[in-house]
DNA sequence: CAATGGCTTGATAGCGCTGTCAATCATCGT
DNA sequence: ACGATGATTGACAGCGCTATCAAGCCATTG
């Protein structure tokens, strides 16, 4: 009496073929390419599936075919409400392909990083999403073994391992200080935590608008190694304005720096933009509600995601843009907090 | 000439055992249970997957051993702060595991879910992971035919596919209500939003609580269908307090409403919690540093996640703990904007 | 009418690993 | 010294699918 089913009672391949009166491999055929069958054997395939209930064993497809329908997304943080975005648009693109996504968190270590490129390089993914450009030298060399393509995020720069898509962090933190220059503020100080590589270079547009400007005061600068959040704002504006009480503008790092800022303000009675204009980074949604409404630079993290798996799809359908680097650009929303400055 | 290395460049395991002068099946041994070999044995064939760089490729292994190691992951939505924290405890519990966790996002809808429970059916997962107890029939049938663990978390309910880890919405909403009642306020108002199962018995124990002190109005209570924003915060609270002036307190569905109709006080000049207490639920970091604070209820999203791959990783070794269902609690956390009412 | 070429189908031979079960080895008690 | 016991080890077969290549089929063409 021969096997039926599977040990665990699924159908196999061979059965559907059986049932459908053709070669287990015209039934293979059917799952990957529909277009290759005639329309009688792709009816009767389909309906012989259909009965089975038959689910494609995606271990055997690996293992036969050398590739796997795994696109791996290596991201620094689950928490922060920035990746979210982004993971939202790589799965929402990913959807309804035949690829899966495969998520791991680097929790901002470079070493994280490397190790966890290791053990995605054993599984032949089909395509691989990373953040940022700052991988170690051997990550690099990683990937640039692995025979997939591969999609830089977050920001771009030049000598892409493969594609990019991104923005300058150190343009839009040029451009946002600008504006706060613009709107007739001249002591404007930094809050910065976390300082990832592109906080780093944040800090960098921040540093050099100032310095155009002849500006730039080390003192006005306030930063730490802690993860951001809404306290850390609080405490972060707290030292800002102890250390240099003459301070008439602030660029917060990101959203949640500049929400705990305005909350701090809010404490201490500085009136915001009177006192204190405020200026954050990404514009999450909550932004545009706070009272003031608070200015913040706003990103596409969304299309990020999406762009991402698109420039994947078409590099695995062998027909990759020419066009290696997107830049997905910024745009300073203007808001309340940084009204411009009464003489 | 034999091959020495597989098509893409990488080293099988028996390359590994033959570097090591042992048998394959002794080299696979090595990598799933060490324990297993003598020492001598285990330090050959160490040294020789170290020098040829070999990766097991998991796609022959979950063929062959007819189980994979992945844990599937379904969750509502990637956006939801709330779920990043369930993801962070499930990603730091599972790492150093040899589980590698499989994410995907239903929308809050349930046909997603059946469908994504299907496709998670034939690849013959390790464990599973699933959001809420409001399951289709079909998909409990999924569920219950699927030979693997199953949990069932963010909140608990009688009849368990198999086992669960959350806590009591509405116990927790009830206890909320109940201490706005305690200090004082009457007339309580419900902000809701997305109105998901979870919140639908958030709203619930609001109701219950209310009822039993013979203080429920239906309208006090403004509600949508929309995703949970800050923004809509604002907008329901502005459709309640004209509606209904006198209200004195309102119980937000979450903590992103809460904040939203904190901001929309201050921009009507509603004084908190003087004329208007405000209550949330989550605990979301911000609650503690708003001005005024924010009282909400704090659950323990971070430790379902963990306890639920506790749980999987427990019943995948064979020894799943008696305790089916774990009730993680919660605990209203009081702030300033829920301070004892002035008579 | 045979030759041509495009389209569809099938047979064969593995992909890299592990389950099973038997064989071998070291150690021990009497 | 002998078998008994448990710890190590290995041979074999096959997991479910697809790459490859060859064969069959049909319509078209000079």
């Amino acid at each position: 009496m021969d096997r039926k089913r599977t040990s665990s009672g699924k159908a196999r391949l061979t059965e559907v073929a059986k049932l459908a009166g053709v070669s287990p491999i015209t039934a293979s055929r059917f799952f990957r390419n529909p277009a290759a069958l005639s329309a009688s054997k792709r009816e009767r395939v389909e309906s012989a599936a259909r009965e089975l209930g038959y689910v494609p064993n995606l271990a055997a497809r690996t293992l036969a075919s050398h590739r796997s329908e795994v696109i791996g997304v290596l991201i620094p943080s689950l928490t922060n409400n920035v990746f979210s975005d982004v993971l939202r648009g790589v799965y929402d693109a990913s959807e309804g392909s035949r690829y899966s996504i495969q998520l791991a968190n680097t929790r901002y270590s470079n070493l994280q990083e490397e190790r966890l490129l290791r053990i995605f390089h054993g599984q032949k993914p089909a395509g691989l999403i990373v953040t940022g450009i700052n991988q170690t030298e051997d990550s690099r060399a990683i990937l640039r073994n692995m025979d997939c393509p591969v999609v830089q995020i977050m920001e771009i720069g030049p000598e892409p391992v493969d594609m990019m898509v991104g923005f300058s962090h150190n343009d839009a933190a040029f451009a946002a200080v600008s504006h706060l220059l613009e709107r007739g503020y001249r002591r404007i100080g930094f809050l910065g935590a976390r300082m990832d590589p592109r906080g780093q270079r944040r800090f960098e547009g921040y540093r050099d608008a100032l310095k155009a400007a002849s500006l730039f005061d080390q003192r006005h600068v306030v930063t730490t190694l802690s993860p951001s959040t809404v306290p850390l704002g609080g405490s972060l504006l707290s030292d800002l304005v102890e250390r240099a009480p003459d301070i008439d503008a602030v660029f917060c790092i990101n959203d949640d720096i500049a929400l705990g800022a305005l909350f701090e303000c809010q404490r201490r009675q500085i009136a915001v933009p009177e006192q204190l204009a405020i200026m954050g980074f990404n514009d999450l949604e909550f932004m545009a509600s706070a009272v003031p409404s608070l200015t913040s630079v706003r990103t596409n993290r969304y299309e990020m995601g999406r762009k991402a798996i698109e420039m994947l799809s078409a590099a695995m359908s062998g027909t990759p843009s020419p066009q290696r680097v997107t830049d997905l650009g910024f745009e300073i929303i203007a808001r309340e907090s940084s009204a411009p400055r009464r003489a």
